[in-house]
RNA sequence: GGGGAGAUACCAAAGUGGCCAACUGGGGCAGACUGUAAAUCUGCUGGCGUACGCCUUCGUAGGUUCGAAUCCUGCUCUCCCCA
């Protein structure tokens, strides 16, 4: 048993959960700082750990196999003693970049082949390869190979990738159960749930993944240009169908709202680029809305960055100053905004928990979603 | 004192009779960003208007012309060379 479930909120579908791997514990909900090539953009692990409170972080199969390259990770040992990151880790499979770099992409039975965005040379992940390529990187969890429709997709396209992506999976799941781990400690596996904003392929495509039996179960393609709502609906198709007894995880979602709505819906994990890359645009989340801190409102406002944040940098810097930072096109401005967005974001989930602790994580949502939304 | 070059919007800099409210870059202002091809991208940047548009602009004062940032004259200022 990888979950444990500690808590329920009593008004939603909120809850409170421990998963265990061997690289440490990880409360749940939980939110995820990327760091796509073996790197959180900005951040020092120093701070993601002691700062941030970051207890897992994200890799990605796709731009980790292209470079450094599988090799070099093997050779150091797998990624956690590559990039010297001692707790729990997730790789996602590339499936995401079968949607973002489809131009450089081609589907077949076998697999996606790809062409590298960095030096235009031909690669191609079959499901099986895939598995092969994340039990060298080494992460705990490991994600299913799947093709990520966009939010826009019509049905009869939708229907026709999701049965690509159960075939996918089922080979995934054949590989994973006849490999092992490489560098002594257990590798979790998990399907992703796809099906675009249609009920009727979301229930075709949890009952086929669930019926596989696995460690946890991500809800993929979502946040891929689909109406907000509608992927909250989608979650709330999903909820009765995904086992009460194993973590869920909405791939790539988002903003802070959207978390708090998530785990609503009972979502347990998440992960986004928005923190560090809107951080690095200029753009800060807070309890009291969005700040886009390269307006010009904020170039006299010698208050604290976040009054309320528990990060360091909003106990050192002022708005004016991070704002001069910015405009001054320093680097200093990108990791100052990093690290207190990725704080925030932890906070955001650990506020959740104690609500949901507390059983009053449903009313205590309303009224922070709405707080959060606004434009400051 | 003599000779030469030049003055264009916040800055720099194109434009040398109508296609010019004026290329382009910088700066400024605003927006976007959701399993990271992003320390990126987009829009606006004389005034009023959502917009067709209207009004006021290219040192300054006049002039030529149907029409001038562009041609002519005076003036002011700047830079360079010689003495």
């Amino acid at each position: 048993m990888i979950f444990e479930k500690i808590a329920q909120d009593a008004q939603s579908n909120a809850r409170c959960g421990l998963i265990y791997t061997n690289h440490g514990v990880i409360e749940t909900p939980i939110f995820m700082p990327v760091g796509t090539i073996g790197s959180v953009k900005g951040i020092y692990h120093k701070d993601l750990k002691e700062d941030i409170n970051a207890q897992i972080i994200l890799g990605n199969t796709y731009h980790l196999f292209l470079r450094p390259g599988l090799n070099i990770i093997n050779k150091a040992g797998g990624l956690h003693k590559f990039i010297s990151w001692d707790k729990p880790m997730l790789t996602d499979s590339g499936g995401f970049q079968v949607f973002s770099l489809a131009a450089n992409r081609k589907i077949t039975e076998e697999g996606c082949t790809f062409r590298s965005h960095i030096d235009g040379s031909k690669h191609t992940f079959t499901p099986e390869n895939n598995v092969d390529t994340q039990r060298m990187i080494g992460a705990d969890i490991i994600m299913a190979l799947d093709e990520c429709t966009p939010g826009d997709a019509e049905h009869s396209y939708a229907l026709k990738s999701l049965k690509l992506t159960q075939r996918w999976l089922e080979r995934c799941v054949t590989h994973f159960d006849n490999t092992q781990p490489l560098y002594g400690y257990k590798q979790f596996f998990f399907p992703i749930v796809q099906g675009c904003v249609y009920p009727d392929l979301r229930k075709m495509a949890a009952e086929h993944a669930v019926s596989l039996n696995r460690d946890g179960y991500a809800i993929g393609g979502l946040s891929v240009g689909e109406p907000t709502e509608k992927m909250y609906e989608m979650i709330e198709v999903l909820h009765p169908l995904l086992p009460l007894d194993k973590p869920r995880y909405l791939m790539g979602v988002g903003t802070p709202a959207n978390i708090l709505e998530g785990i609503a819906r009972g979502i347990d994990m998440f992960d986004c680029v928005m923190p560090t890359r809107n951080g690095r645009n200029g753009m800060l989340f807070t309890w009291e809305g969005m700040i886009n801190i390269r307006n010009k409102k904020w170039a006299e406002d010698f208050s604290l960055i976040d009054s309320l944040g528990t990060s360091f940098v909003d106990r050192t810097y002022t708005k004016a100053y991070l704002r001069h930072l910015f405009v001054a096109g320093e680097m200093l401005a990108a990791q100052i905004a990093s690290e207190h967005n990725l704080a925030f974001y932890l906070s955001v989930v650990k506020e959740a928990r104690m609500h949901i602790k507390a059983g009053d994580f449903a009313t205590w949502k309303t009224v922070a979603v709405k707080k959060l939304e606004t434009k400051l």
